[in-house]
DNA sequence: GCCGTTTTCGGCCCGACTGTTTTCAGTCG
């Protein structure tokens, strides 16, 4: 592993041994703020810009706001020994299936308190059968519903704990892939799967090397790794690992003159194989045992440029590989050029200290103007969302004057006033129109009342469109991977709707949102709809989480053009403008 | 446990929804 990687993993590793105690904690009753100052510094830790040893020695992590004297000593006690004495406490004291608990929807600390007091019940399985037995619904408060629900929270959990988020498989697929090719007999080792597609969520990690050795050899080193639990073998040239923590990964070996053919398999969804499979037959080819035959005869592919020429193909960007009609336009040599992360000039969502983010404006626009932006929007929380430590209008002039002396001090980048301003029940956007009007641009988002079914959620929408000062759409359906459904909403006519307005629906880049969903940005792309790329950053590290949106946005098929961020600072505000003088206000 | 350009002590996030009740506790964002 190299220490890049390694740095990267421990920070977030200690971050999640923060978020550990703060859980144990909570079930032992604790001040809810003590509690809280541990999620903060866990969140504080996890986006630390830089090495967590080198902030150690030099006091940068002990000056950052949010990590006190406690919160530092448990972080030199990790990076130092491995290991959080006060985590080991805590879990002599309090059953570790009380804590998987907590992540149960609607399960929480008082409910779980009652259902290991009363029923002496400290673990997921034991729970799930109580709720089937009836004993949980007949707890005080609780009743069918409840104990239902918890059987669907139960379900869920099970289900999303097959996947992983996709930044958690990038950095485990990363860090595996810096050890395998350091050992000896590897030339290459590769990311394939669901991560080199730049899938939302990832099942399995896939990793193809091209060995110099026989694969049996190979896999003997391979089990030697640190850290791999159990190891199968599926054929001679396929192995499958078992980590430790639970995670899984599949090697694949090739060898240099078959390298294309195997990374395209081990790369392509399963309705794109079959697609190829189809298309190679219709040319006398054959895919057999991940390798390209015409009749008997091997045809070698020792990349994938050649593996996908041999079937008259152009090279398919592995973001499309979904059998979304991509092989039909690579024979027809009429594949997109897909939006790089290069490509984008604006950044244009962000939190800062004002309400829930971690950095000042100024900290951001260095960020953002080392990452290469012309343009940076800041946009906090409006007054609604008081959980967020949501910004009233006094507070917005209050952040504009601190925007004007940044933009006063600071060459080759421009701060924009924005804000991410909620959607209220009605669709009104959370400030009056006098206030949006003096921001450069505004997001909304809906914050609030998910459940309000399809009809009644659309329509709050398109009326908080109709608003001329609307820039984008923020995260447009809500849902946190892997945790909460989206809501129901008639994307249909949220599409048509930005189309005709020029509202931009965005993708939000936070790894838990990737929401628009990317099967979705191709819709919106068809329906004229533009489309923004948002990191929706809470600190200065967030900033680099832009690349995931890029990803999803190559999914949909989007290029420079189709993108609201891809402009230039001048056209950007022209078309904020635009809007602005065109429609009448809905509000 | 952390923080401070009114504070080194006394604050810190609050309003709505759900399922259970028959006036509200617990959960969530």
């Amino acid at each position: 592993m190299t220490d890049a990687v390694r740095s990267f993993m421990d920070k977030k590793a200690v971050a999640q041994v923060l978020e550990q105690i703060a859980a144990f904690l909570e079930l032992k009753g604790e001040n809810p703020f003590r509690i809280r100052a541990f999620r903060t510094a866990a969140r504080t830790v996890g986006g630390f810009p830089g090495d967590l040893r080198d902030g150690l020695d030099d006091g940068s992590l002990a000056g950052t706001k949010g990590v006190g004297p406690a919160t530092l000593q448990i972080v030199a006690e990790i990076v130092n020994t491995g290991r959080a004495s006060l985590l080991e406490e805590l879990r002599e004291q309090i059953p570790p299936g009380l804590v998987e608990m907590l992540a149960i929807s609607g399960l929480g600390v008082a409910k779980i308190r009652q259902i290991h007091d009363v029923l002496d019940i400290d673990s997921v399985p034991e729970l799930e059968a109580a709720a089937l037995d009836g004993r949980l619904a007949r707890l005080p408060r609780f009743g069918p519903r409840t104990s239902e629900n918890i059987l669907k929270g139960i379900a869920f959990l099970r289900q999303a704990s097959a996947f992983r988020l996709l930044h958690h498989a990038d950095d485990e697929a990363a860090g595996l892939r810096a050890a395998l090719e350091r050992l000896p007999g590897v030339r290459h080792a590769m990311v394939a799967g669901d991560v080199r597609r730049r899938a939302e969520v990832v099942r399995d990690l896939v990793l193809v090397i091209v060995a110099d050795v026989p694969p049996g050899e190979l896999f003997k080193r391979l089990s030697q790794l640190p850290g791999i639990h159990e190891f199968a073998g599926q054929d001679e040239r396929r192995l499958t690992l078992r980590f430790a923590g639970g995670a899984s990964a599949q090697i694949v070996v090739t060898t240099p003159v078959n390298t294309g053919a195997v990374l395209a398999q081990a790369t392509g969804s399963a309705e794109h194989l079959g697609q190829l499979a189809a298309h190679a037959a219709s040319r006398d080819l054959a895919l057999t045992g991940a390798a390209l035959w015409r009749g008997s005869a091997f045809v070698p592919t020792p990349d994938e440029a050649g593996f996908y020429g041999a079937l008259g193909l152009d090279w398919i960007p592995p973001e499309l590989r979904e059998g979304q009609g991509e092989i039909e336009a690579a024979a027809r040599h009429a594949l997109p050029t897909l939006l790089e992360r290069r490509d984008l000039r604006g950044f244009l969502h962000c939190h800062t200290r004002y309400s829930d983010g971690s950095n000042s404006v100024e900290e951001l626009a260095l960020a953002c103007r080392a990452a290469g932006y012309e343009y940076v929007g800041i946009t906090d929380h409006s007054q609604a969302a008081a959980y967020a430590g949501g910004l009233k209008a006094d507070d917005l002039a209050r952040q504009a004057d601190e925007i004007d002396e940044v933009n006063g001090r600071l060459d080759s980048i421009r701060v924009l006033k924005g804000v991410e301003a909620d959607i209220l029940q009605d669709g009104r956007i959370d400030f009056d129109d006098a206030v949006l009007a003096r921001l450069d641009f505004v997001i909304a988002s809906v914050h609030s009342r998910f459940n309000m079914g399809e009809r009644e959620m659309t329509a709050r929408m398109l009326a908080a469109m109709d608003n001329p000062h609307l820039t984008v759409i923020g995260h447009p359906t809500g849902r946190l991977l892997l945790s909460r459904d989206p809501y129901g909403l008639d994307l249909d006519a949220i599409i048509e709707k930005a189309s005709s307005t020029g509202v931009a629906l965005e993708i939000n880049a936070d790894p838990h949102r990737l929401d628009l969903d990317w099967r979705v940005v191709r819709r919106a792309r068809d329906g004229g709809a533009p489309i923004s790329i948002g990191a929706d950053a809470h600190n200065v590290a967030g900033i680099a989480n832009v690349e995931y949106g890029v990803g999803i946005a190559r999914k949909g098929w989007l290029g420079g053009a189709d993108v609201l961020n891809a402009l230039s600072l001048a056209q950007f505000l022209a078309h904020v403008a635009r809007r602005r003088s065109a429609a009448p206000s809905g509000a």
